[in-house]
DNA sequence: GATTAGTTGATACTGAGTATCATAAGGAGC
DNA sequence: GCTCCTTATGATACTCAGTATCAACTAATC
């Protein structure tokens, strides 16, 4: 897992400036352990910071992004959602009742990818494997509720 | 794959009417082989109809998603793009150059789904596959512009 | 410390999608 | 075909996420 200061220097050396705006955005991400929108940044954030700015908290998910150390993942409702990323290829399962995040590794999609390719005539660069159900948590409090 | 008239006549069986915007919408939505945009839908039937509404357009999408007739494909902007889907489960391929789609069937997903499971506790209730690559055309196309 | 290019945040804007509500129209039954 | 009731429609206004703009600011390099 990544530290905020690793982080920073990373952004340093890809030539971007290391903030304060910036140090509390990454501070505040790698807390994170569900996933987050941008308006939640901004408005924990601005209870601790009065000016920061709603661009700046978008802006500085979108470098994240890049920098790989968020993933961006698809919310129904149409809002991007962040977590962050452990280190490799990971995917994600998403509670649909509390919303907690799973990650996993080892999707061994290889195999499945190569029929495809082979089946659609279609070069695969990118997937997105997107898993959801209910965390153990709420499979027995499911049960208990409406069963 | 379905016709208008099979698909209206489901509608009707769900308890739903058989107005004039929907059967447009769905004559338009069956004529697509390519994702599109609720927008995509309204623009190109104002030109027909000058009359219809997007709100109705925005409705009848989501009534034809229920129906299962067309899915809701994430896009990354942020914004849904419907595919019209043939009859079982299926998943797509996108190209990331023209935006073809091919879908592809007997994703076998089964047994990484219950190595998953396993590993994160979860009850997997649903899954959510999308891949993005450069169809047959693209892929000779970027190889003669590219390289 | 001066210089300079990258960054910030206030403001205004865009564009997707939704809520409201008076009006229109489908369809079941007669 | 007509009645009656319920559902659907579309104009309008609105919300909300995300973006463009730009003058003021500041991190980093020398
Ligand atoms: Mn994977
Ligand atoms: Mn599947
Ligand atoms: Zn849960
Ligand atoms: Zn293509």
């Amino acid at each position: 897992m990544r530290t905020v200061e690793a982080i920073l220097e990373a952004m340093h050396e890809r030539g971007c400036r290391v903030t304060g705006p910036r140090r509390v955005i990454v501070e505040f991400v790698l807390e994170q352990c569900e996933p987050f929108s941008a308006e939640d940044v901004f408005r924990a954030l601005r209870r601790v910071q009065q000016t920061i700015g709603r661009a700046t908290v978008f802006r500085t998910l979108d470098l994240l992004a890049e920098l790989g150390v968020v993933e961006r993942v698809h919310h129904p409702s149409g809002t991007h959602r962040y977590v962050v990323s452990s280190d490799g290829h990971r995917h994600h399962v998403v509670c649909i009742r509390c919303g907690r995040v799973a990650e996993f590794s080892g999707c061994n999609l290889e195999p499945i990818l190569a029929s495809i390719a082979d089946q659609t005539r279609f070069r695969i660069l990118d997937h997105w494997l997107e898993l959801s159900g209910l965390c153990q948590t709420c499979q027995g409090e499911t049960m208990a509720v409406s069963r």
